[in-house]
DNA sequence: CCGTCTATGCTAGTTTTCTAGCACAGTGCT
DNA sequence: AGCACTGTGCTAGAAAACTAGCATAGACGG
């Protein structure tokens, strides 16, 4: 389910590609199946091939994950979680980057009023 | 692994407890099994019964989660992580949770130079 | 000291997942 | 048209996970 949903959507070769230590193709077609019948992929044909996309939308999906990681590590705090986030990627955060938060948050502090 | 996480450490009992849709007591106990077979659990005894915990701890597993949704959902920015972050969450987030944000993203700015 | 309760150790059967391999259909090249 | 290639549809067997249930051991209260 990750690498449909970073890919947006994938075969079942760039599945395989994308899987560490990639089972045989067979193994992966049969997983993106039984996916599909837990409800959580569908596929479209694309030509010859079938291309597999997830059916709850990313951005859906990207709101749950995100919950997820906040009540199972944080115990449900989101400020935490930024705060995790800072620290640990401080290094990785562009000064743009920076300054687009603090605007982010400068605002998310006027509109709290 | 996600009870767990959450609880910290927890008996068979406390995961039954959590879990959605509860199996019986023995699958509950045969996935603790499964998952203590696969490393990712341990166990030890707490008077007459087992407590189970992590083998990973709780600290280096979130930065794990983290990086994963970032990788998966944010084509690895944490920046947009914590965009959406704070706006999926602006209305849950109190005045002194925003301030001590901007504080800490004033002082990432100042260490980055 | 004895019974009850709780929790583990096992065993066994069912269901689900995993894996490989073959037959067949469609594409595209020559 | 003929041929190689790629991808799906199946089938079938092996492995893993799920589920229930019973026997047994230790804790605890009367």
């Amino acid at each position: 389910m990750d690498i449909v949903y970073r890919l947006g959507r994938a075969t079942a070769n760039e599945v395989q590609a994308e899987l560490p230590d990639p089972p045989s193709y067979s193994t992966v077609r049969a997983l993106l199946r039984v996916l599909e019948d837990k409800g959580h992929l569908e596929h479209e044909a694309d030509g010859p091939r079938y291309v597999f996309l997830p059916t709850v939308p990313r951005e859906q999906a990207r709101v749950g994950a995100l919950e997820q990681v906040i009540t199972t590590f944080f115990n449900g705090s989101a400020s935490q979680a930024m705060a995790a986030l800072l620290d640990e990627s401080d290094r990785s955060l562009s000064k743009p980057e920076l300054d687009r938060l603090a605007k982010l948050i400068a605002d998310a502090r006027k509109e709290g009023r």
